[in-house]
DNA sequence: TGCTTATTTGGCAATTTAGCCAAACATGGG
DNA sequence: CCCATGTTTGGCTAAATTGCCAAATAAGCA
């Protein structure tokens, strides 16, 4: 693979692996509710503060999440509301599995 | 977060990491064009077939692709194309962040 | 200035992931 | 059966990720 070609496959890798924790995935699903701070996203998740920050830092890195001072407190919001539809897929994916994992279920009482 | 609704996000979470790699990432674009059998993806990728295998594992693990016994080859193809529409969401991301990245260039110029 | 609240950072241990090599496994042909 | 081809598995090390605690930083208020 060119150099050129690996450097855009990576910058996309980044990106997906932002998305890919089960914390940073309510993240965002709640950030596109509304913004919110982190102390707010810390009681709902319930990990540690510390942990929720630099999940919230991960996500702004990537260029998922912005955020936005208002006096002691940080809001953080969804930039690009589009890593919904991906969301969708996902399930798909799991739609599909389940189906074919019960597929193979029905398969095997049929042989015992 | 209830356990349950922690489930959740842990399964999505699980196949958007299979997705989250450079080479992987790689082999749906490759194989949504065609199926592909290891040597072909190999050759394409340029890491070692034992690398290259361990990814497909990974992908057939999270219900991304499946695979087809011919002779001695193994053929994988993408079981979920919409896994496709997701990529051009990061496509999204990419160009915001690279936007936004030179608006602060130009308003460093401005400023010096 | 000192206090409180909100958030980030540094450090550390435990876990996971990646990629190479060598060895094992399967399959079809002589 | 033996060999060649195509693929997977096991083992290993290096690197990245996660999550907690404690300490540091920032901002508003008495």
């Amino acid at each position: 693979m060119k150099p050129e070609l690996k450097n855009q496959y990576e910058a996309r890798a980044r990106i997906i692996k932002a998305i890919a924790h089960p914390s940073r995935l309510f993240i965002i699903e709640e950030l596109e509710k509304k913004e919110r701070c982190v102390q707010e996203l810390t009681d709902m998740i319930g990990s540690d503060m510390s942990t929720v920050s630099k999940h919230l830092s991960v996500l702004k890195n990537a260029g998922i999440i912005g955020d936005r001072k208002t006096g002691t407190s940080i809001f953080y919001y969804l930039k690009t509301p589009c890593i919904l539809n991906f969301l969708g897929c996902i399930e798909d994916v799991m739609t599909i599995n389940l189906k074919q994992q019960g597929d193979v279920l029905k398969l095997c009482r049929r042989k015992g």
